[in-house]
DNA sequence: AAGTGGTCTAGACCACCGC
DNA sequence: CGGTGGTCTAGACCACTTA
């Protein structure tokens, strides 16, 4: 019963459900780090009694939670964190797909990495992160493959303050987002993009195998943290030839 | 306590819970046309009472059909069969932003129509939309502008079949899925859209006011109808100077 | 004041998993 | 078998809208 002061404390104007400040909570530890990915959760009887409410409003926040790719239940195992392995989660953000895929042939494309660079951000870069006059951010640039086609090549931006010893490592591994979580405790809760159709930059189209002034597809990401920070800015330019960018709304 | 036998009928392999043969029940209302689009419908005790269920139980039925795009709740006012015009619903399957907007600036193109023919399927037609041989289909090209800017040219298929009588319309409406609902009582429940960057044909090129082999993003997008038959197949040439396509991902 | 959706609870039972 | 999540119920109370 200790905890209900913690799920009293933020008293705001609009007074939030129940199940809002359980979901607050319990976001707090994934934030915090307290449960980690790949780790399972209390039971929902075991929240509920350590929070003072009931397994019912328990439940709608751990339903939510589940909802937004944060968590993952099974029936008779338990409620665990999303890991970035797991195969729903891989491809949660990866929206390529081969024009002629038949949608179940879905696979992950590898990794070479072309060039890694620290420096100073620039004006954008600083709005971006959010950072202090001469803040650094990590430059990758790499060229992504499926089953030997080159894909694209895109250019990863990470504010230095959010992943610091990264000069360490030899490179980033494919999967980054697994890595964030697994090394610094980032969990990537959304991401925002802006597609357009650009013709390819000659270094970009060389790799691509493309002609010059081949269009291809600009994505530009921007992958936002638990917290609501943004943690990486990513701009993609794939060739439009043999793959295409899949979405479905409701 | 009639309709229990409604509810009891499916008893598929896998046995459904209650609140999806709840909602399965409440979707063939919809399509079948007997709650209409604006119409608001009865309150959730008088559904349970109805259908022999708990009133949670429905309760779980309609949250999921809100989530889903068809049902509109307001507290205190009832639950009503969403609209396409409902603002929220306007910008659902529109995700067509001006480079420099602010995200509120949100505007709606108007259009103009170009052509407007009804010809004998191909075979990709009739495949797509399930077609006997020899069946027709209507082709409209449009051009759509905001605020006097060539944005996109697009071109609409639709099956003969599901939209009879249209021959004698004038022009279709800038809002065609309104359209659909309030004239034919087709409600687009769901779109798939492939994303590729084409250099734009000649006459797109010139409609848009672009140089000739200036990238465009090409939108092939394929709308479901509530009952998973595709009603619409829309490829939409949009240009990318002033333009892009926003995506979330959660 | 009456009617609607929104929240919260308590308890029951089922389905699935792993030991 | 015990523990987990999944479903379903019944009832209480709150918040909002309209008349």
């Amino acid at each position: 019963m200790v905890a209900i002061e913690t799920l009293d404390a933020p008293m705001r104007l609009a007074a939030q459900p129940l199940y809002a400040k359980v979901r607050e909570a319990l976001v707090g530890r994934l934030i915090s780090g307290a449960w980690k990915p790949g780790q399972m959760l209390p039971s929902e009887f075991a929240i509920a009694d350590e929070l003072g409410v009931s397994q019912g409003t328990v439940r709608k926040a751990l339903d939510e939670m589940t909802n937004e790719g944060l968590l993952i239940r099974r029936q008779g195992r338990g409620t665990f964190v999303s890991e970035a392995e797991d195969k729903s989660i891989l491809f949660r953000f990866y929206r390529l797909t081969s024009n002629n895929g038949q949608g179940t042939d879905q696979s992950f494309p590898e990794s070479k990495y072309l060039s890694r660079s620290l420096q100073t951000a620039n004006a954008e870069e600083k709005a971006l992160f959010s950072l202090e006059v001469g803040a650094q951010v990590w430059h990758f640039e790499r060229l992504r493959s499926e089953n030997g086609q080159p894909i694209l090549v895109e250019q990863l931006i990470l504010p230095q303050n959010r992943f610091p010893d990264l000069d360490e490592q030899k490179d980033l591994p494919n999967n980054v987002y697994r890595f964030y979580g697994a090394q610094y405790g980032i969990i990537v809760a959304r991401v925002e993009e802006k597609l357009r159709a650009i013709t390819a930059p000659a270094h970009v189209s060389e790799h691509l195998g493309l002609e010059s002034n081949a269009p291809v597809l600009e994505i530009d990401r921007r992958a936002f943290a638990l917290d609501g920070s943004i943690v990486e800015w990513r701009v993609s330019l794939c060739q439009s030839d043999t793959m295409h960018y899949r979405n479905e709304l409701k």
